[in-house]
DNA sequence: TTGACTATAGAACGCATGTTCGGTAGAATA
DNA sequence: TATTCTACCGAACATGCGTTCTATAGTCAA
């Protein structure tokens, strides 16, 4: 990374700030001769003169001779952009199957959960689960935690999934868990986030993979 | 929701197209003239009677007498407008104080976290932390989490923060710990997010407040 | 047929807008 | 001191660009 350090002049900040502020309130980006007023610069020339700078300073890209051909070149941008809207099914309680929502379900969905794509890589069919109870804090999951799951995506060895145990074991009491699984023949080793904790094993024909966990989101204030 | 069936005539999707095409290339909507040419128009009388039903349409809006005041009107652009970018501003270890970002650092950030502004409410000056090391896991944060904290908001009781204990206390040996504190005279009192783990006490000199956790993220995938 | 309406073309109008040029003043340099 | 460089101003220039006007067809209903 280019640590040039350009020295930025009152008039040129001036200029940044508001060809920013005036971009998210046009979404278009302003003429010369609206930075000339909105920034305070007494002359066109003069803000011809300071974009040159910018433009030296990679600060903002211009397209020449171009009415509003100036954009401001912020690195966030490119990150930026891609969300995504990830229907809130309800609840998943312990002691019950999660949700599995059919298509129309998704689509109808009142609540949406907002993501950005990054968080959730390639996952496709996806929903959020508002966690109920805190009897799954060995999975590092408190009451009111949201997780995100997928629908459709194959659970591998190694993945965080919900699984719902049809026959009750002894070390975890409750039914539906969000656990590591790793599959070892018609056995299914089941590993907590809990790094202290230890995995354990059930039969894979008492347990039934409900989906795997994206992304686990938690507000706190 | 009005759901007036409005046909839209080959030329008028064309335009649709070109607009949001150029507009991703460009950063900037197109003129006239260059809507006439890159959806192949006959005359910029045409565009501007397409751009008239398109507005009436609701499909776009424009500026009137504006260059490039044309902006379509994407109904996923509201929801972008709702997100919030935050600066990952690097990573909190248990053995040290967090970071504490100054205004500089927080613009110059090259690493952002994008979420919906609804995970975090009306919080101001957010920057975000990944969690290294698993010694948090009784405030169940795992390794590899992302902790959003507010640098402004002030931390009241119940609220979960970074606390940094400058004297290690028996009960917990690592230095920086994210708790609920609560205020009770001189001393503070440090709860656990873990329910099943109790609370313990600290003197108020010998902890700094170092910002309100808002919001975690824990990607799985 | 006539009249109303829509779709289309081309050109012209007039303000918008990016650019440039001549000139001034102060600071730095040689 | 003379010179060069940067910051600045005001005005003019040339084109960009949205708008509008006129004219021509085609369609449909009365």
């Amino acid at each position: 990374m280019s640590t040039e350090t350009t020295v930025l002049t009152e008039s040129q900040q001036k200029i940044l700030e508001f060809i920013t502020g005036y971009v998210e309130k046009h979404e278009v980006p302003p003429t010369i001769r609206e930075i000339q007023k909105g920034a305070g610069i007494s002359s066109t020339s003069m803000v011809s003169y300071h974009l040159k700078a910018l433009e030296r300073a990679q600060l903002l890209n211009r397209y020449e001779r171009q009415s509003r051909g100036v954009v401001i070149n912020n690195p966030k941008k490119i990150i930026s952009s891609n969300m995504v809207s990830i229907p809130l099914m309800g609840r998943i309680v312990a002691s019950e199957p999660a949700p599995m929502p059919d298509a129309d379900a998704l689509r109808d969905a009142e609540n949406v959960v907002q993501i950005a794509r990054d968080m959730v890589g390639n996952a496709k069919d996806l929903y959020a689960l508002e966690v109920k109870g805190n009897s799954m804090i060995d999975a590092l999951i408190n009451d009111g935690d949201i997780v995100v799951m997928s629908k459709s995506a194959e659970v591998h060895n190694g993945d965080l999934a919900a699984v719902y145990l049809t026959v009750d074991s002894l070390k975890d009491p409750s039914s539906v868990t969000l656990k590591r699984v790793y599959f070892e023949g018609k056995r299914l080793k089941l590993k907590p986030e809990n790094p202290t904790m230890k995995p354990f094993y059930v039969e894979a024909r008492h347990a039934q993979i409900q989906g795997k966990v994206v992304c686990v989101i938690r507000r706190t204030a």
